[in-house]
RNA sequence: GGUCCGGUAGCUCAGUUGAAUAGAGCAACUGCCUUCUAAGCAGUAGGUCAUUGGUUUGAAUCCAAUCCGGAUCACCA
């Protein structure tokens, strides 16, 4: 239990005791004292001042004296400054801490929650390849479900490929039209970088058709439906459902280029899936809901046939759930989709990483299910991030100014190289050796740049600046733990003798610092979960290497002043490489053992 | 137009269940490698927390209005 849940019902014990004041826990503050002050952590005391009548001083030192005297074991001073009690835990305290945690490799873990968790995430579309706002998606998806994991969840990451579509027969079309029966085996090109050129090729030809159209004369508008390559398209995604033979031939084809260039990339950032589903497959669900909602009255039905959802008394519009010819359209098949996830993995939560513009389609999804009591409605959870933009505003496929993923990563690779060289501090390493550190620290840098910012918050990307690896950064922390790992090496395979640390001379402040903060690993665990939000670890792991590194620099280790301390001093430094390498790993980075 | 999200240092971001003098990183400037990895540390400088009003002992945080930016409201996906 964290030191902080220990300490409240300790405070709301004296409260209701000395002045029969009764108080939820969570109506306690409690925050870490700030550096400037003597103590640990802090009850502010204003809240209570005018109901008890008395001046804050005085609450304070009433306080102060109780829990010393209660909990002597616990408490050993206290201080009272304007509003603030500020409380100093004992040093026996942090040390017990210590001894029971430096080398527990569960620290932060979590019992079994006994719940299942699914995570849909990346989600791709098999015409082109992965740009920087799917990394945004994949390192958040399988970040979250990471945490998860270790915080006791069972967790099922799942991807939905949007594998058919108006979009895919574009590809298809330029294909036949452009290639001359090149492959990527004949271009020497990767699949999803070969299937993501005839898309920008069609775009290209259709372009210019709509534009000699206009020359004529035509409407713009309907030279856009009139030129003959989108009519090409449209027929071929007819034929596509009717199910011909040469069309799903060439879908299969092209489809199993992107799938080969996906799973390259995929590999490499670590992304991986228990449960592939194809759109395919799931485009004609859900028409079973539209009947049944039907029948319960939570649809109606048009003149023409169409069937809606009324949604305006929850702020919401009408929403249509079946085209006038009995098609479905896009939110019929993602509640087939829900239901279908449900029957096979009877789920106690499903996330969705999916961008911020879907926002309202995820509302209504819930909306609906909720509507139609459906027993899982209530564990969706839409985890919405905002879009990865440029300095000049959104990645435009179309006008070629997305950031490819592929690319982003070897720029990083070159990025990761250049700067190890010039350091120069890893020359004994293998070919081999280099290779995977340049990787560990590309992938570190990446994606601690992309999961260090609030979900939510849209953020900007500029390609000009090459990510950063000093500072807030993943090498920054990488760094810190191979400098660990550096002292650790040195002080041989050295048994710490715990009991040493029982008689040990008082925590000094940094080490105190530094303590504190590894004491709040398993409630920012806590916290992240709570907000499904992977940064509050990134910001806590660069929080712990940087008050690592202010300890480094003020005091050896090594060759601390006594014996007891340079044991203390290893203890917490194992534990702080332990701590750094598990917040790392719940990103998915890799942190070296030398760099 | 309706709904939702955002606006904090030159830049990128924390802080938003109200609490001490609003914090980091980058960029700028100044120091620190003969002892554990300087991808580091210490320091200087940089703020009308979009604006106005309100609630409160106390507001970047809550409420209202306004300004600015974005998303969305398709028989598109």
């Amino acid at each position: 239990m964290s030191i902080v849940k220990e300490i409240k019902p300790l405070i709301a014990a004296v409260l209701k005791d000395h002045y029969g004041f009764s108080t939820g826990e969570t109506d306690l503050t409690i925050n870490t004292t700030k550096p400037e002050f003597e103590g640990d952590y802090t009850l502010v005391l204003f809240s209570y001042v005018k109901q008890l009548k008395k001046s804050p001083e005085q609450l304070g030192n009433e306080i102060g004296d109780a829990l010393i005297k209660a909990h002597p074991q616990l408490f050993v001073a206290y201080n009272v400054i304007k509003g603030f009690l500020n409380l100093t835990i004992s040093d026996d305290y942090w040390r017990q801490f210590l001894k029971t945690n430096y080398n527990n490799q569960q620290f932060g873990f979590g019992q079994s929650k006994n719940q299942k968790v699914m995570v849909e995430y990346s989600s791709p579309n098999t015409n082109k390849p992965l740009h920087l706002g799917h990394l945004r998606n994949i390192f958040l998806g399988w970040s979250i479900a990471e945490i998860l994991n270790r915080s006791g969840y069972e967790t099922v990451k799942s991807c939905v490929v949007n594998d058919r579509g108006i979009h895919i027969c574009k590809s298809m079309i330029a294909w036949q039209l452009f290639a001359n029966g090149a492959t990527p085996e004949s271009t020497a090109t990767k699949g999803d970088h070969f299937v993501g050129e005839y898309y920008v090729k069609f775009n290209d030809a259709y372009k210019q058709q709509v534009d000699e159209l206009v020359a004529k004369g035509m409407e713009k508008a309907i030279a856009e439906k009139e030129a003959p390559i989108m009519k090409a398209t449209q027929q071929m995604l007819l034929d596509w459902e009717k199910g011909d033979k040469d069309v799903l031939a060439l879908w299969n084809k092209m489809n199993g280029w992107v799938y080969d260039g996906f799973g390259i990339t995929y590999k490499r950032i670590g992304a991986d899936f228990q449960k592939m589903y194809y759109e395919s497959n799931t485009y004609l669900l859900g028409k079973q809901f539209v009947e049944a909602g039907l029948k319960e009255g939570v649809f109606f039905k048009k003149e023409d046939g169409s069937v809606w959802i009324d949604l305006t008394a929850d702020g919401l519009d009408e929403k249509l759930v079946l085209r006038k010819d009995g098609t479905s359209v896009y939110i019929t098949q993602d509640l087939g989709l829900a239901d279908q996830k449900y029957d096979e993995f009877k789920y106690d939560q499903s996330i969705y990483v999916i961008a911020d513009e879907q926002n309202y389609h995820m509302k209504v999804l819930k909306l609906i299910l909720q509507k139609l009591n459906k027993p899982y409605a209530e564990g969706i959870f839409h985890l919405s991030y905002g879009m990865v933009e440029l300095p000049n505003g959104r990645m435009k496929s179309r006008e070629g100014t997305v950031v490819d993923a592929d690319d982003m990563i070897t720029e990083m690779v070159n990025v990761a190289r250049t700067k190890t060289e010039e350091l120069g501090k890893v020359k004994d390493f293998t070919t081999d050796e280099l290779k995977e550190l340049y990787d560990t620290l590309a992938l570190g840098a990446l994606k601690f740049f992309l999961l260090r910012v609030d979900p939510k918050k849209r953020m900007i990307f500029n390609p000009e600046e090459s990510i950063d690896f000093h500072g807030f950064t993943g090498p920054f922390i990488q760094y810190t733990h191979a400098r660990i790992k550096s002292v650790l090496r040195k002080a041989g395979d050295v048994s710490v003798n715990a009991n040493i640390i029982e008689t040990s001379e008082p925590i000094l402040k940094l080490e105190k610092e530094l303590i504190v903060l590894l004491e709040q690993y398993p409630v920012m665990l806590d916290q992240a979960i709570a907000e499904h939000n992977p940064s509050v670890i990134a910001i806590y792991v660069f929080n712990l290497a940087k008050s690592f590194n202010t300890f480094y620099t003020e005091h050896s280790v090594l060759n601390a002043e006594t014996e007891t301390k340079k044991q203390f001093r290893l203890m917490l430094s194992s534990l702080t490489a332990h701590v750094i390498a598990s917040g790392m790993s719940l990103l998915g980075i890799k942190v070296p053992e030398r760099m």
